[in-house]
DNA sequence: AAACATTTGGAGAACGTTACCCACGCCGGT
DNA sequence: ACCGGCGTGGGTAACGTTCTCCAAATGTTT
């Protein structure tokens, strides 16, 4: 590990291309991948690198060309569906030039526009998008200055693009399941949601919708019970009390995620019951809470890893060519049966 | 919301002092709270820039002066304790100049460098190291180039900060809980470490040591029984398959993280057994995990957000001067005790 | 009134890289 | 021989900000 001559300054482009005898536009050819450099050229340049250590400043190449770094926004960093689909954009992108960098959002409209704005003035080439909450407009606004792909928000927009799980298709399965087991009154907790936009663009309308489609599909009109309150596990202890409270009580609850089923848990333990045996219940989104043994809850995966891996390979598309046409990318969700799910009890 | 003049180009500092009617320099200075901008100066800047919309680019910046991006290396994102010390960090650093990046690190030596190199690179003003696996040496190259905290570290340096918390006084809390409960045969479940540096400093080996100095202070040195494994719900598991199959079981276990005590629970699960009616469990670190009502585990309270707080002001303190003497804070933990801990069941 | 600080503003040179051009030499085909 | 094309290399001007001076105006002391 050679050391550089001035104990301070930093080993720049010029040190490399006197270090090797060539011009500082050679030297930046060779960094970039970019035509005009012959191979003994590349090896000479790629040696001298090494002998001084040089890595380029990305401050200086923000201002001219690309930074090489990519950012993803994250609304909630303790979901563990998020690291999923996170570990897929990593996988990915190792081995390309491009370094990942994640905020972690602050779940309001101003705050993502920050970050986003924040991301954007430090000339990142790309971003990744996961679950925002932003209008249309600002997703559009902000994916016309940088490349963007949103992750989990339904909606095609000519800007950018969009990787989603089939959330409609996701909550079909729960209730097939469900009501294959013989339950007829099965309750859903979804998330609130007014504005009309979001109520189509956002997962949780789609499965609320998926819900009730699949419940009309499937003859138990009678037995939609739909409680709106939050996608946080405060939110699914408050709907379950809601629902332990209705005179005809559901024999089984699908929650419209895994961190509200977990505070639907929260309620039964409270009550002194537990699922399945007094009631079934059914999440969403296979986080590692739902895998874990003592837990085990039937909930249905995303495959966020796979959602990460085409949002990372959508964004290097876009960065390599900016006007091509945008994509939507759907995937499909499984079901995964676990411990928390069975026949109702008075059957 | 006033549009650019021109659709395309960014609005720069020209512009605005062009659009103030007076010189870059002196946007310079207020942008920078610098002396030399008198009140007049100063609001005259503030409503042009305003008007134009308009804001800094830091790869401008950071050729000449700081980029007020903080970098934060997180180990694991899905341990939620690193999700608490990084709540911690925003609260502090919300409202300063400074935009907070992170980046999940690869869980490697090498890994570890090519993320903190890149994080240099990019011109970081400051980085917060979450419990990093980097050598000493390392630790230290990378503190002299810029301003750097290290969380969850024990050991002082001359060139960082660090933030620690007590693990030693933790480990011995969780015995002194269970011995008072009448348990004298206490296990304990270990991270495994041999570099000898590491062993000083990693928090898993002062849990390690804490635990059997407590063990030894409470008259219980032949109930001492460690397993040396990893700290992840893998090694919980493992780990706790090599205890129940001694033959004399201990009637207590100390995992020395939360994960770990979920491997532990999968493995009691799996043996038809339960805690903490066969066999006590304590975790640590208090993770929201630990907190969930159907699985109350005891636990020990780190303080997360505690931590993080600290090593922003810390770090606020020394971008503001490089040369003060470096700060070593440590916080004390405080035992949880929930369900998972009961006397042994023949007492 | 002269000498000296202090405050306020600006001019201009960095900072490290890349984009845009142009020059040179070497081909092959008129 | 001449011409165009291609492969190769370099010169140079940006990019947007801050930093280092310097000058003028204003205030303060002798």
């Amino acid at each position: 590990m050679p050391r550089q001559s001035h104990p301070d300054r930093r080993v720049t482009i010029v040190d490399v291309a006197r270090h090797a005898g060539v011009s500082t536009t050679a030297v930046s050819k060779v960094l970039r991948n970019a035509y005009g450099a012959s191979p003994q050229m590349q090896t000479r340049v790629r040696t001298a690198i090494e002998e001084l250590g040089y890595r380029p400043s990305a401050a200086a190449r923000g201002m001219r060309g690309q930074t090489y770094t990519i950012g993803v926004l994250l609304p909630e960093i303790r979901n563990p569906f998020f690291a999923d689909v996170l570990d897929g954009v990593t996988d990915r992108l190792n081995g390309s030039d491009y370094q990942l960098l994640m905020a972690q959002c602050c779940n309001d409209e101003a705050g993502e526009a920050r970050l986003t704005d924040a991301m954007i003035d430090r000339s990142m080439d790309g971003l990744i998008l996961i679950a925002p909450i932003s209008s249309r407009r600002r997703l559009q606004t902000v994916a016309r200055t940088v490349p963007t792909v949103v992750v989990g928000r339904h909606g095609n927009s000519p800007d950018y693009d969009t990787v989603t799980d089939d959330d409609f298709a996701g909550a079909g399965l729960v209730v097939a399941h469900l009501a294959e087991l013989g339950h007829r009154h099965i309750a859903h907790i979804e998330h609130l949601e007014r504005d009309p936009v979001r109520l189509v663009e956002m997962p949780n309308a789609q499965r609320a919708d998926g819900y009730r489609h699949a419940m009309n599909a499937h003859g138990l009109a009678d037995g939609i019970d739909v409680v709106s309150t939050t996608y946080t596990q405060e939110g699914g202890y408050l709907g379950a009390r809601q629902l332990l409270a209705r005179d005809v009580r559901p024999t089984a609850i699908f929650a419209g995620a895994d961190i509200v089923a977990m505070g639907v848990l929260d309620a039964l333990t409270e009550a002194g019951l537990s699922a399945p045996r007094d009631i079934s219940l059914a999440g969403y989104d296979n986080t590692t809470f739902a895998a874990f043994g003592p837990i085990s809850l039937t909930t249905v995966d995303q495959a966020g890893r796979q959602m990460g891996v085409n949002a990372a390979r959508l964004l290097l598309d876009r960065i390599a060519d900016r006007a091509r046409p945008t994509a939507q990318v759907k995937l499909s969700p499984a079901l995964v049966a676990r411990r928390t799910t069975a026949a109702p009890a008075g059957r």
